[in-house]
DNA sequence: CTAACAGTTGAACAGCTGTTCAATCGTTTG
DNA sequence: CAAACGATTGAACAGCTGTTCAACTGTTAG
C-alpha cells in the first residue's frame, strides 16, 4: 500500500528540459493523458488574453459600468475618475477584444458591452471571490 | 427628434477632472446611477486580481492541466516544457488565490484545483473565445 | 550520516503594460 | 470658415511581471 499510483509509472524522462537536467521522474502515462486531454495551444492563448484583458481594474471597471448602461467616453471617465484619453486607450483594448462594441452619435461615441458571456464571466468570478470572505 | 437622452441631461462638471479640464459634459443622472450599482472597489480589486491571475499562458495551462488530473510539479514542467522553478513560482500565485490546493507524499507534493467556480469561468471563457472562429 | 532529488525561494533582468502628455481627427455650432 | 470639443492616437516613461539562475529546504534511500 506504500507504493500507490505515484512511482511506479514515473520513469526517467529522455528529453528532460527541466533545470540543468538532473534525472527527472515523471509520471508519461498520467502527463501524456493530460496532453491528450489539453485545448489547442491558440484557444489557450485566446483564453488567456481574455483573462488578462479582463485583469486590468481600469477595464474591469468599465465592464461593470458598460454592465449598467450604454454611456460615452466622458461619462466613463467621470465615473472612473481618470482621463479621458485612459479610458479610451482601455476602450481600444476591449474593442480589439470583442468585449465592447460602440455606436456614434455626432462628436459622441456610445459604448455598450458586446457579449452575453461577459456577465456570465463576471458573475462566475464575483462567486468566487465572495465565497471566502 | 434630433435632442435625444443624450443631451439634455448632460451638465458642465464642476468637479472636472478630465484632461485639461475644459469644459465637459457629463451624464450626471446617468452616471450616478451607474455608480449607485457598482460593486465596491475591494469587490472589483480582487475580481480584476483574479482575473489578472487566470490571463497568463503557463498559468491558463496549469489550471488546464489540473482540471484533467492531480499532477506532482515535475509532471506539469514536463507537461508545459519549462523549468519545475517556474512552475512553482505560479503555483505559489495560484495557491494565493485560493485557485489550487496541495497535498504532499514524501519529497513530492501533488496539486489539484480548490474551486469549483474556476471550472465554470474556464467554460464560460471557452464559450466566448470559440464564438467568433 | 551522506547522496539524491522534488520542491521552494530570492535576486536579477528583460520585456510588457497602463498612464500621461501633446498632437491630431472629425463633427457641430456660431 | 473658425472655434469648440468629444474622441483617438503615438511616444515616453515608470512600474510591474514572468523566467532564469543559483542557493537552499526537507525527505528518502543507501
Amino acid at each position: 500500500m506504500q507504493n500507490k499510483d505515484s512511482r511506479q509509472d514515473r520513469k526517467k524522462a529522455p528529453d528532460c528540459t527541466t533545470d540543468t537536467c538532473e534525472i527527472v521522474y515523471v509520471d508519461h502515462k498520467k502527463v501524456s493523458s493530460v496532453i491528450r486531454r489539453m485545448k489547442p495551444e491558440p484557444v489557450v492563448q485566446r483564453i488567456a488574453e481574455t483573462f488578462k484583458v479582463l485583469g486590468d481594474p481600469t477595464r474591469t471597471k468599465i465592464i461593470f459600468a458598460l454592465s449598467a448602461a450604454e454611456l460615452c467616453v466622458c461619462d466613463i471617465a467621470s465615473l472612473l475618475n481618470t482621463t479621458r484619453s485612459a479610458v479610451s486607450h482601455q476602450l481600444r483594448i476591449l474593442r480589439n477584444m470583442r468585449l465592447v462594441k460602440y455606436r456614434k452619435e455626432g462628436k459622441m461615441v456610445f459604448y455598450s458591452l458586446d457579449d452575453s458571456h461577459i456577465n456570465n464571466l463576471f458573475t462566475e468570478c464575483l462567486r468566487h471571490v465572495e465565497e471566502y470572505d
